[in-house]
RNA sequence: GCGCCUGUAGCUCAGCUGGAUAGAGCAACGGACUUCUAAUCCGUAGGUCGCAGGUUCGAGUCCUGCCAGGCGCACCA
């Protein structure tokens, strides 16, 4: 629609130069809006302001000009005004807008994808936590955020990959074997003191207990470094199971888990290091191995290889971020929780210095989630092993709720989530809201099959749309016809609460229309209309909440 | 001290990458269920867009400097 009224007022713009009316045939890049209040139109341009210094003409008599040379022959246009310093307002015909509805389901679950992204491989990587536990709120809102990143990218035309980098290898690790090993022992009656910086969640003696009941004396009376080695392995492998199935509760499919000690397998790491060592971008100093990223960018220079032989978690993000960009993406998009920003500088500083260019990577940054309960702070303390996990929240709160409120706000602002809300069916909590709105259209239908008035529930539509006029149902439509750059937007800013805030507003004009007009009424033609565009309704409702892994009930 | 994020209605937040008269929800107040689902709707009230400068036809939006809050500044991850 847009792209239509911009053609129009260019062809105008050409022919009003070629009367002589314009100075000249430059036109700037101009903006097509939608006004904020009806007065103003359905569409209004800058045109007029944007040309006034290439025209050197007062932008009011340049909007003159344009106007009186426009050739309106699909008439779409019901009349134009001047308004303010130079804005052009178009005001189209109810009738212009009819065809939304019959794009809309044509396309059906395909209506608001584009091909904005033009096939660019994408990859995105989230969550990403060590798997020495289980997922708690911060994943939670990081897993949300991700999942639906990718998920809007994919519709709005990238070829996009999904991915989990699983931190098995390193310390972490072998501290989490360690805490299983050292619960063992102390079932096993062994005295042995048990470390504050050892995992202390109740977690671990289930693990210790279920492979003591699996393997007996046969892992009881190891070496302790053996025994160690083995529970870690074993704890690792449980709890990413753990992991895996939360993620897939909550709705998150991934394309791939990424293993960190493949890299080491494979030698990736060796491999990066000893090439950075060519190039001289690593150094020696106090025992330790040095990147020079300070050369680009960073404030300081980072170590890769401890003074102990043993490389750093930074080592092997270098050697990941490499693979990525080998694998081919155009672009790398990582979720982190804010507080490892820190680290942004210092991977774009590793990434240009491999011979990529870190404009094609991205850290989304999500703030922290504060945990509420009532309106009271929840005690949060990984230390103690008590928190509020991803599972709590899913059986607590359920999926669609959940993911609902973590994608109702920009993930640069820290959010609160309230359980206590979460759980409530009252108007605070946005979810049912909106799912309403899809539960209702799905029973009014429904009811108009029950009456035959519709065949079915995919009824042939054509030429019903014409007895639409009242003010409602166009401000529906007009919000429907915005769904594909509404998507497109969110995928240019990777922001997904701007579909959120669409799906919102397209929720508020449907529960305001239905209470206002009745769409089954005694006037079957009527009916029939109406169905037409709840019905295309329904079907942007679903693929919005869609984008963002809310489902769609068919009744509440 | 340095860096990232934030500051808009009593509360929680939108504000279309510079446009015309500042937008929702909640809370408050007043209304609407014999109806296609009231998990809804309609109305009233509520603002020095943190403060001060700057950029231009035009600033909540961009720049600079302050102020306040959150989070970071390891040979941890």
């Amino acid at each position: 629609m847009k792209e239509s009224i911009k053609q129009l007022i260019l062809d105008g713009a050409r022919k009003a130069y070629e009367k002589g009316l314009l100075k000249s045939d430059d036109f700037p890049e101009m903006e097509i809006e939608e006004p904020r209040y009806d007065a103003q139109g359905d569409f209004s341009t800058n045109f007029a302001m944007v040309s006034a210094s290439v025209q050197k003409m007062a932008p009011r008599k340049i909007a003159e000009a344009v106007v009186a040379c426009m050739d309106d022959t699909q008439s779409v246009v019901e009349k134009t005004e001047i308004a303010g310093p130079g804005f052009i307002n178009f005001f189209l015909t109810t009738a212009a807008w009819y065809p939304v509805l019959e794009t809309i389901v044509r396309e059906d679950d395909r209506y608001g994808s584009s091909e904005f992204g033009g096939g660019k491989k994408v990859q995105v990587e989230f969550v990403s936590a060590n798997p020495t536990g289980p997922l708690h709120v911060g994943h939670a809102r990081g897993a949300a955020v991700g999942d639906a990143v990718g998920k809007i990218l994919a519709f709005a035309g990238f070829d996009v990959q999904k991915e989990y980098y699983i931190n098995d290898s390193g310390r972490q690790i072998r501290t989490l074997g360690l805490s299983v090993w050292l619960r063992l022992c102390q079932m096993l009656g062994r005295e042995v003191e048990f470390p504050k910086d050892c995992y202390q969640g109740d977690y671990i003696k289930d693990i210790a207990q279920e492979l003591h009941g699996k393997m007996g004396t046969d892992l009881s009376d190891k070496e302790e470094a053996e025994g160690i080695s083995i529970c870690a392995k074993y704890a690792a492998s449980v709890i990413l199971e753990g992991i895996k199935e939360d993620l897939a509760a909550f709705g998150v499919e991934y394309d791939q888990w990424f293993s960190e000690q493949s890299l080491y397998d494979t030698n990736r790491v060796q491999k990066a290091i000893e090439d950075f060592k060519a190039k001289d971008l690593i150094y020696e100093k106090d025992g330790a191995l040095w990147f020079r990223t300070e050369d680009f960018g960073d404030e300081k220079d980072r170590v890769v290889v401890r003074n102990n032989g043993i490389t750093t978690y930074f080592a092997s993000d270098i050697a990941y971020h490499m693979e990525k960009f080998d694998r081919g993406f155009d672009r790398v998009i990582d979720v982190w929780g804010a507080d490892h920003h820190g680290y942004i500088n210092r991977i774009n500083a590793s990434i240009d210095a491999s011979g990529k260019n870190s404009d094609q990577f991205d850290v989304i940054l999500v703030q922290l989630v504060n945990l509420l309960r009532g309106g009271q702070p929840v005690a949060m303390s990984s230390r103690s092993g008590e928190f509020v996990t991803l599972k709590d929240i899913v059986d607590e709160v359920g999926k669609d709720a959940a993911r609902f409120l973590f994608l109702s706000r920009s993930y640069d602002s820290g959010l609160d989530f309230d359980l206590e809300v979460a759980t409530q069916k009252t108007s605070e909590n946005p979810v049912f809201y909106v799912q309403y709105v899809h539960a209702r259209i799905a029973g009014i239908v429904a009811k108009a099959v029950a009456e035959g008035i519709l065949a079915n529930d995919a009824p042939e539509w054509a030429g019903c749309a014409a007895v639409l006029v009242e003010p409602e149902e166009i401000k529906l439509i007009k919000l429907l016809a915005s769904f594909p750059e509404i998507v497109e937007k969110s995928a240019a800013t990777l922001h997904p609460h701007v579909v959120f805030t669409y799906l919102m507003a397209l929720a508020s004009a449907f529960h305001g229309y239905y209470n206002k007009h009745k769409v089954i009424t005694q006037d079957s033609e009527l009916s029939r209309g109406r169905l037409f565009l709840v019905t295309a309704v329904k079907k942007v409702i679903r693929n919005g909440l869609s984008l963002l892994g809310v489902s769609a009930p068919e009744r509440m």
